[in-house]
DNA sequence: CTGAAAGCGCTAACAA
DNA sequence: TTGTTAGCGCTTTCAG
């Protein structure tokens, strides 16, 4: 059995409060005595109990993170830098994983809220009726996730999509193919919105070659129809839906860009690694995952009073390197009858 | 303030004991009554606050897991494994990351003891003194890693390096670079082993090129030394390292597997889908991470009646690709003269 | 500066 | 079957 605040208080020769004064607010007790309680926790290994302690402060020290698939480079930027700011204000960091299923997003809510602070909510693909149900009694932020009366952290996903449309219009692509993420994800639908503006706003025609799980997977599977769309770009919804794109195109034997470019979003580190590269849509992960962190505290800090749901958005930035899987859609003929409307050219 | 099981209780009609009951142990009260009281705490949407209850019961129905770095995929999969051996034994899963800092692993495993019932500690760097002393009152299950007297997941690193060598020696290979982990990992020094062992056995010849971060850029840093060392064939201490080296070696325009061969270790999904593929050394991560929590749970079922720490080890297996970034040593002529000690051709 | 006592939310004897 | 009581490990009045 680990030792208790009672074993140390004996072994040092004082009442429970003064151990537990000499630990939490050092001030308040006589040097000596502190030094004879320190000593005798030293020596019995005392670790205090964080849960017994949470119960009657109402603070656990801990922050939540959930987020829906922890293999997606994506989510473990966000993690790194979530963790950062939470270990800087020296709360530990709890963090699970929805298998990018939404009941368990409501699950880990409800387990997480009373050993947590706060929880920051990641990417939730839960409905924003059944996300409003739950009465969490921690502070919750969003991220990636705008819902009315509470905070969020977000990123301008439509205007990095507009900068994605205008590079692409800019390069002669006039039909422009998008592979889309899960229908439940809000980052994707505020990603078409972006996209079919900015469509009509250059004249371009724009695909929907439907929902594909974001995964590596979910782009090979989508890259047959991308073909057959007679797009001269796809912009896939992920960069790991692109990659997807990329090795099954490959296998096609189809020439990336010279008779198909492929873009991608979030600028995962994975993305900079191929050949070609992928010019990609980059989302600020690690930032956002901070500004999160950010945000929770200061709701902690303020108590209850509320101002009426902070919400933060940061923006987005078209990447594009140097030698990258986009092209100008003029640069060579397109091969092989695939595409049914070509530029120019 | 969320509701407490008083609430729920004055609001029944009944005493706590029986709401604690209704919720907990529903045979042993009147359906009437449990009725009532369900309904009561349905409406009042009560949450029992576990930690309040692990704090009488011992038993918080949390699992822990610490890892070095989420962002790699290796312990992305090690995740998936353990939060589905978790959550299929109803227990929630606590997963922190230590950022490949030693400190942070002590740091963690003292915050997280009292807030789960065991904890799966995944790869740990720190020496084994210091694991040793950390007196933590839950369960731990080291995972690669073995220490004595504690119960531990590992798998079988240096075979999978002898049929990396010897698939190797088959080929003809006579000189072996080897770009090692880092030098706290456990997992390395076994690999180290198993390479050293088969490559005198083979007759071959072991390059040391040092110790790396276990990430992109550190095969990226190791590539030239590869190159200048006169192998015809490197293996890396894992995948992500082994991709950094293919970039790099695509960047000097040095071409895989004519030139030099390139082994992995891990089996990551990314490993699959590289051109060329990568000939990886496959870890059973999904099921080392289960057999972890199955360990841990078993452990937890007996008590503290310890037999004496069970070990399980697990094997590797070689994986070769179809299209992959090995070949025979002779097959090519190896230009550049950066290979010193050519083989038989 | 220190100790005694109350109580955080909950469960587990023990009675009734 | 239900209520009463004690107490998990800790902090925090309130006295001294």
């Amino acid at each position: 059995m680990a030792p208790t605040i009672r074993d140390v208080a004996s072994a040092a020769g004082v009442s429970q409060s003064t151990v537990s004064r000499a630990l939490s607010m050092p001030e308040l007790v006589n040097p000596a005595t502190r030094a004879r309680v320190l000593e005798a926790a030293g020596r019995l290994g005392y670790q205090p109990n964080r849960a017994a302690r949470g119960l009657i402060t109402g603070r656990t020290g801990n922050l939540g993170l959930i987020v829906p698939d922890l293999s997606n480079p994506f989510f473990s930027s966000v993690v790194k830098g979530v963790q950062a700011a939470a270990r800087g204000a020296d709360y530990s960091l709890f963090i699970a994983d929805t298998d990018e299923e939404a009941s368990a997003e409501i699950e880990l809510l409800r387990a997480l809220t009373r050993q947590v602070d706060g929880i920051v909510l990641c990417s939730p693909r839960s409905p924003d009726d059944d996300l409003a149900r739950v009465g969490v009694d921690s502070s919750v932020v969003l991220m990636n996730r705008r819902i009315e009366g509470r905070p969020s952290v977000t990123v301008d996903n439509a205007d990095g999509m507009r900068q994605a449309v205008e590079h692409l219009s800019a390069l002669g692509h006039r039909r422009i193919a998008y592979v889309a993420g899960p229908r439940t994800s809000w980052s994707n639908a505020q990603r078409e919105r972006g996209l079919h503006q900015s469509a009509e706003d250059t004249g371009s025609d724009l695909v929907h070659l439907g929902h594909f799980p974001p995964r590596f997977e979910g782009g090979v599977a989508a890259a047959d129809l991308a073909l057959a769309s007679g797009a001269t770009a796809v912009i896939a919804y992920n960069d790991v839906v692109a990659l997807g794109l990329l090795s099954r195109l490959g296998s096609r034997q189809v020439s990336v860009p010279d008779e198909i470019s492929v873009l991608g979003c979030d600028d995962i580190s994975m993305s900079a690694m191929t050949h070609p590269a992928l010019t990609t849509v980059s989302i600020p992960k690690w930032e956002a995952g901070r500004a999160a962190v950010v945000l929770l505290l200061s709701l902690l800090a303020e108590g209850t009073a509320d101002s009426p749901a902070p919400d933060r958005e940061l923006s987005a930035q078209l990447i594009v390197r140097a030698t990258t899987g986009v092209a100008p859609a003029t640069s060579r003929p397109v091969p092989g009858g695939h595409s049914m409307k070509g530029p120019t050219g």
